[in-house]
DNA sequence: AACTTTAGCAGTACACTGTACGACGTGGCA
DNA sequence: TGCCACGTCGTACAGTGTACTGCTAAAGTT
């Protein structure tokens, strides 16, 4: 699944943890004397201190040495990928993920906080489908490369489309700084400064995340042509359609209705598009030199 | 609100009802032949029509005339957003909605057919914000139209980022007609086919909504920088982040966080690389002319 | 080899969800 | 005036996330 995620050292991991932890610790304190002094509404900022150490945590968290495990934490992500995929986003409940590996449902608690610290772990899960592996080298060419890492991230989202009813995911995981890091090596023939590579990046990202999230809600069933037609000439028979109404009485209702449909699924729009947003980053970035 | 969502006539809305319903009541008896014939299997491509009804219902159900009802179906999607805005998303259930609107919980089920459908209005009434007012003039040249229309949709997310979590929305309403109605409007000032119009406004869309995805995600909380390098740097004393790695020997760790820290957060890249995007359509088109 | 400790595991309970079912009462038409 | 359809809503049920609380077995200590 994640390629390195289990081999972060835990040696490293202690240390940063520790390191973490004395230093919130620390400003718990302060924040401890001041709440003494003053009084409530401090314990808010108190909590969000905490949660500052939570959201390191979630990586950093070291399995003391102990009783061994009967999980890892990327087993329990790929129970939940498991059950998603086959039984929709919908199934993944502590209880279902639970039982899928065979142990009570509390047992979960002791390797993920919350569900959605084991939504976090699933998330980057996912990012390591899309980030490419070491047996395959990236292109020279700039958009070559880019290109490359769009589709794969398309692909790895339909097969995952759930992926995208995880929203909350603020968290920098392994596996998304590999994609990111993967994102910059595939500029390197680029002449731009980081700013616009950072500019390119982000762009080709969201639209992916766009295009996806559009192509997710709209293949999900195939709606009857015939009824469509007639709803959507009763919405036109409304007025204040100006466009469409003029088109439909130019070419009809048919033929427009054929062309969006057929559009919306064609294949070659993903390119077609991805190209021309890299063609308008080529142009810009060429007039601004480094 | 939706500025006519309600305006619809009931005359063709029973009319439109009527005739689908005869429709699908036409396919159902074909089908219920063939079910008596044969057998099992059949039930479900039964409900696959039904629901079809459903899909065109959700927009057509006329009030038949008769008791007065209390609400409007805008009504309860403006009581739902109005929660939503307030205290998130996740208040947004039956029971919240309901108590809004100082009624029983269940009388919300006879407006709406499930939580879902009442999502799907909530959203057609998201739509609604999108859409640009009938006293503002769309300008005449497209990049200025489809700009403007993308930061209107770019606010709108932005002031109501939930909107994110409706993730099932194939439904055509009466809004997101109009909005891309407006859309090709939008374009009429630009010499192409209407395939390549198409691809135009649907990239924009992707592009916009991926933004802000992301936007969303990523202005969450405002994640402890120390805290943050300190993570990062354990991450990459891992190695395997080449380029990372490479780029923080070069410049060093804090210049490049604070430079990509700024650059997510930085106001201009919305509008800069839409302009890119938009720039490598029009250079496209402008290759194949009409 | 016996003992202590404690981390891993899990059962129960609680507050919450969406919604199926059925009862109630009232407004509009005959 | 009577009727009854329709808007309203209380109850109930299966499901959710997770806090709390024990139990058990394995690792470490003597």
């Amino acid at each position: 699944m994640s390629p390195k995620t289990s081999a972060t050292s835990d040696a490293v991991k202690q240390l940063m943890l520790d390191k973490a932890t004395a230093k919130i610790n620390a400003k718990l304190d302060q924040q401890a004397q001041k709440i003494a002094a003053k009084s409530v509404k401090h314990a808010e900022a108190l909590d969000r201190l905490a949660e500052h150490l939570e959201t390191i945590d979630t990586w950093m968290r070291v399995d003391r040495a102990s009783r061994k495990p009967r999980f890892s934490r990327d087993d329990i992500a790929a129970a939940a990928i498991r059950i998603a995929d086959s039984e929709g986003f919908a199934a993944v409940s502590m209880r279902r993920v639970a039982a899928e590996l065979d142990a009570g449902t509390m047992t979960l608690y002791h390797y993920v906080r919350t569900k959605d610290e084991l939504l976090t772990l699933v998330f980057d899960a996912f990012l390591g489908e899309v980030v490419v592996p070491s047996t395959e080298r990236l292109p020279r060419d700039w958009r070559a490369a880019i290109s490359l890492i769009a589709r794969r991230t398309r692909d790895a989202l339909r097969r995952h489309p759930w992926i995208l009813d995880i929203a909350d995911d603020p968290n920098i995981g392994p596996n998304a700084m590999r994609h990111f890091d993967q994102c910059v090596q595939s500029l390197a023939s680029l002449e731009a400064r980081f700013d616009d590579k950072l500019d390119l990046i982000m762009a080709v990202d969201e639209y992916v995340f766009g295009f996806c999230l559009h192509e997710r809600n709209n293949l999900k069933d195939e709606v009857d042509t015939d009824e469509m037609a007639d709803y959507i000439t009763a919405l036109l028979d409304e007025g204040d359609y100006p466009a469409l109404s003029a088109m439909i009485a130019d070419v009809g209702l048919e033929k427009m209705w054929s062309m969006i449909h057929a559009h919306v699924r064609g294949t070659g729009r993903f390119d077609r598009n991805l190209a021309r947003l890299l063609a308008g980053f080529e142009a810009s970035l060429r007039r601004s030199p480094v």
